[in-house]
DNA sequence: GCAATTTGACCGGT
DNA sequence: ACCGGTCAAATTGC
């Protein structure tokens, strides 16, 4: 009897998800529609949410019995996306970066220079309470090889690079600079697409949390600094996470897929479950859209504990060398746990 | 002892 | 010349 009562919740839930990722298909749609309207959209994005928002529900009041406290405990990561500036990007072919290890070698014809790869712009802001570890982490490993004063920023600017660059040459880098008037902002942004296959890694990197050691330059000595402990999972143990995850997606016109899951009907695990929370919760962005997701399954990190993510993608260009990629390829960077591999790390 | 981080130097673009 | 990004030797942590 229970059985069926299950099987019909899972069958109106899959409904409404499914639902919810049609709409989000329309409004992809509308999105590349320049005569869309805004009231469209919008109407569009708040279907999406209600759809999610029930189907949330019903998660949470049936199966979660753990605790029920599956929507948004004290934490939210709300992720907010800007168009940033065109940034015309020109190919030259000569670029800035000095990659003397690559290009000494034979970079002739390669113009696969750094100002090519696609590169975006993440803004997390950290919620007191949360170790700074939550919203830095992004599921993938990094080292870090350089720290930089930069001109008019009151903290340093970190820069990271992907573990295994070397073994698998995984150009993909990462910078971390905390904002000087928002100390609890952190603004990430990566550049490249990681081609490295980090979960596979026989050495099961120790989620080593690195401890927060303060920056030497810097005046507050309350922050953390922008440490990254990335630990791969090898095993994508997707636990329901209680966090709620807000998504300001803002300005988000770029007909770029950045969603490709919501569009792709592939077969893997494209459920998103997610709900929508009340504005009441998020920042002033008027016009932005507030996703809530739990991270059931995104395999999100469970490092995100609270505070808020606020994404830019900047310009970005296809990866010459992966030509069929998705435009943005940004989609499993940004969300790097929400893919497949979640981050098993520790507990 | 190894691996990651730190930190000053170096390099290239503007 | 300045500035941002990277390298690599030294240092630190595990």
């Amino acid at each position: 009897m229970e059985n069926c009562n299950i099987h019909w919740e899972q069958k109106s839930l899959v409904n409404e998800l499914a639902q919810g990722r049609d709409l989000a298909r329309q409004l992809q749609i509308h999105l590349n529609v320049p005569s869309s309207s805004y009231g469209t959209r919008e109407l569009l994005v708040q279907k999406i949410i209600l759809s999610y928002e029930k189907a949330l529900s019903m998660l949470n009041s049936s199966s979660s019995a753990s605790g029920g406290e599956q929507q948004q405990p004290t934490g939210h990561v709300a992720i907010r996306m800007v168009e940033s500036p065109p940034h015309s990007l020109n190919e030259s072919p000569r670029s800035e970066d000095s990659d003397r290890e690559f290009k000494d070698h034979d970079n002739k014809d390669s113009s696969r220079k750094r100002k090519n790869l696609p590169r975006w712009t993440q803004q997390i802001r950290v919620t007191s309470g949360m170790g700074l570890e939550g919203p830095l982490d992004d599921g993938f490993s990094w080292r870090k090889y350089g720290q930089k004063d930069i001109l008019g920023a009151k903290y340093p600017r970190g820069y990271y690079r992907c573990t295994h660059r070397n073994v698998q040459s995984c150009l993909a880098t990462k910078q971390v600079q905390r904002s000087d008037e928002d100390p609890t902002i952190f603004e990430i942004t990566y550049r490249g697409k990681h081609t490295c296959t980090q979960a596979s890694t026989g050495t099961s990197t120790p989620p080593s949390p690195s401890p927060l050691q303060p920056e030497r330059t810097e005046r507050q000595n309350n922050l953390v600094d922008p440490q990254q402990k990335q630990q791969q999972s090898q095993q994508h143990t997707l636990l329901n996470l209680p966090e709620g995850l807000r998504v300001i997606t803002e300005g988000l016109d770029t007909r770029e897929e950045l969603f490709p899951s919501f569009n792709s009907p592939s077969p893997l695990n494209n459920s998103y479950v997610g709900s929508f929370s009340s504005p009441f919760a998020g920042p002033t962005t008027s016009g932005t859209n507030y996703f809530s997701m739990s991270q059931r399954d995104f395999g999100v990190d469970q490092n995100f504990q609270s505070g808020e993510i606020i994404s830019a993608p900047t310009s970005a260009t296809n990866s010459p060398s992966v030509g069929l990629d998705i435009p943005f390829g940004q989609a499993d960077q940004l969300f790097p746990n929400f893919s497949f591999d979640g981050p098993g790390f520790f507990s």
